[in-house]
RNA sequence: GGUUCAAAGCGGAUGGUCGCUUGGGUCGGAAUACGACCCGAGAGGAAAGUCCGAACGCCUCUAUCGGCAAGCAAUUAUAGACAGGCUAAAAAUUAAGAAUUUCUUGGUUUUUAGAGGUCUCGUUUGUCUGAAAGGUAAGGGGUAGCGGGUAAUACCCGCCGUUGCAUUGGUAACAAUGUAAAAGGGAAAGUGGCACAGAGACUAUACUAACGAGGAUUUUUCCUCGCCAAAGGUGAAAAGUGUAUGAAGGUCUUAUAUAUGGGCUAUCAUACUCGAUUGGCAGCAAUGCCAAAACGUGCCAAACCCUGCCUGGCGCAAGAGCAAUGUUUUCCGACUUUUUAGUCAGGAAUUCAGAAAGUUAGCUCGCAAAGAUCGGCGCAGUGAUGUGACCGACAAGAUAAAUGACCAUCUCCUCGUUUUUAAUUUAAAAACGGGUAGACGAAAUUCGGCUUAUAGCUUUGAGCGAAAC
RNA sequence: GCCCCUAUAGUUUAAUGGAUAAAAUAUCAGGCUUCGAACCUGAGGAUGGGAGUUCGAUUCUCUCUGGGGGCA
């Protein structure tokens, strides 16, 4: 589990990415993503926007869909989490942005080594 | 020893690195902000399904109950009871004055009497709390043998009856024993249904066939009347509990001059059987046993319904509080800009401030301690369960939602190879190597149940089975 | 999390507890046409799973599974 402040739990902020962000495909997982610096208009007011462009939340989302147990939700879930609460320590992700990792069907069952794979090659096509 | 079924129990352990949630402490800090460090805690037997029952919370009702107020009435009441106070009389005691074995005035206490008051019985209206003062009537919903346990109409235990299966007995109807199952009031209150088939499916009796008489006809056959309700086939179910024996009657029939014999049977009698009724006995009761005589009623209520009993509604996204943010619409105001325009006024758009309404999101509490709690032992009970000045255990609390990721070791399980033993397959043991906790499934206010899922292991019971030694 | 509703051919809808479960559309085959469409004829295809009540269940009851909806 990374840290509270890295994590995407607001619906404004959910509604910001949606609205204007990016979408990445990868083999079973997807990637949607924002870079703050590109839309200063839509900014909530009350915040400072210096420390609004820099910060960096994260967001994993596993739907009812990908399988109807729980107990392999989760386990997903807590894979990817793992694996970004490393990389989050090591700085290997640059801030500034919003990220939402979708799960597709195809990633019940995979190992903790593919979704490391997986995800380090997602990271790598932000630019 | 194997296998199947049922019931009960268990549902990995220890450690390392890096993290998350939460409680406490220390330090820094103005600080209940925040940060650092230390110590502790952190998913299940079903946490699941949400099928029942509760706790808890809010809402709603008033014809029942409670409080308060007002009115009316009071014919067990022209009554009874009563704390203190008031008035009068008497007695005792005390003080003052007059007088001297006494008198007057005042106080206190006791007793008696009286006036007045309160209560004892209701009723109407208003109002308030109130669902632990109430759940009655109607309506709606639920539930259903008896007894017990439980906070509980959930659920559990025991028993009774019913049904299925097996065995035994009996000519048979049926009975006894064992075992299993279940949502088990009422069909002898009413309504309704019982397809197809069948004469007929509940005030049935039509049809075919048989017999007798008459008529038509060469015969075959047909028609009418009588006799008769026995036989037939249909169906899940068939006419009234069924079985056996006997009597006399009816009908048909064989032989025969008749008597008589045989088949079927409405009816009657006797014996047994089933159900219901009445009486007696046993049992807490459901119910069982015995007896009697004037009893004989198809099935379905998980069809409508009737009877008894229970029941206000909604649910922690309940609900309480905080803050007034974002956004939409409308209204009003301001001024800058843009636009319309020759100019002014006016209109439209944008921005800012305010108000109202709607919508969406947020934070804190509810909500994490200990009680209908769980286990052991003793006692009571067939059991569920109850009980104890007995012993012990119990501090998860998230909210895009923590309790994790990656490893090491050990057992459990499993696969392969080799060796040894008994040896045809094969079985057991040991060693080595590999896979490695591998099933079902993760708290979301909290409990009690039910239902469903579940690899593997352990225990108990029952059945099957006869392979190997 | 809590509370509800629902399940019939590939799809959309019927069927009072009663015989072989009805219709439209879709699919397939044949006909018509030079070929296709339209049209005509015909065929196949279903009561979500498991129990119970009943002589008999799509229907009544229970349970599991799937689908859908509401609640701040």
């Amino acid at each position: 589990m990374f840290p509270k402040e890295n994590r995407l739990t607001k619906i404004r902020d959910f509604n910001l990415l949606f609205k204007h962000g990016v979408y990445i495909s990868g083999q079973f997982l997807d990637l949607k993503l924002l870079k703050l610096a590109k839309i200063p208009d839509y900014f909530p007011k009350k915040e400072d926007p210096a420390a609004f462009k820099n910060q960096l939340l994260i967001g994993i989302s596993v739907g009812v869909k990908i399988s109807k147990k729980a107990v392999l939700r989760n386990k997903i879930k807590r894979q990817i989490r793992e694996i970004l609460r490393l990389s989050l320590k090591k700085n290997e992700i640059m801030s500034g942005y919003y990220l939402l990792f979708i799960a597709k069907k195809e990633a019940v069952g995979k190992e903790y080594g593919e979704f490391e794979k997986e995800i380090k090659n997602l990271l790598g096509k932000i630019r």
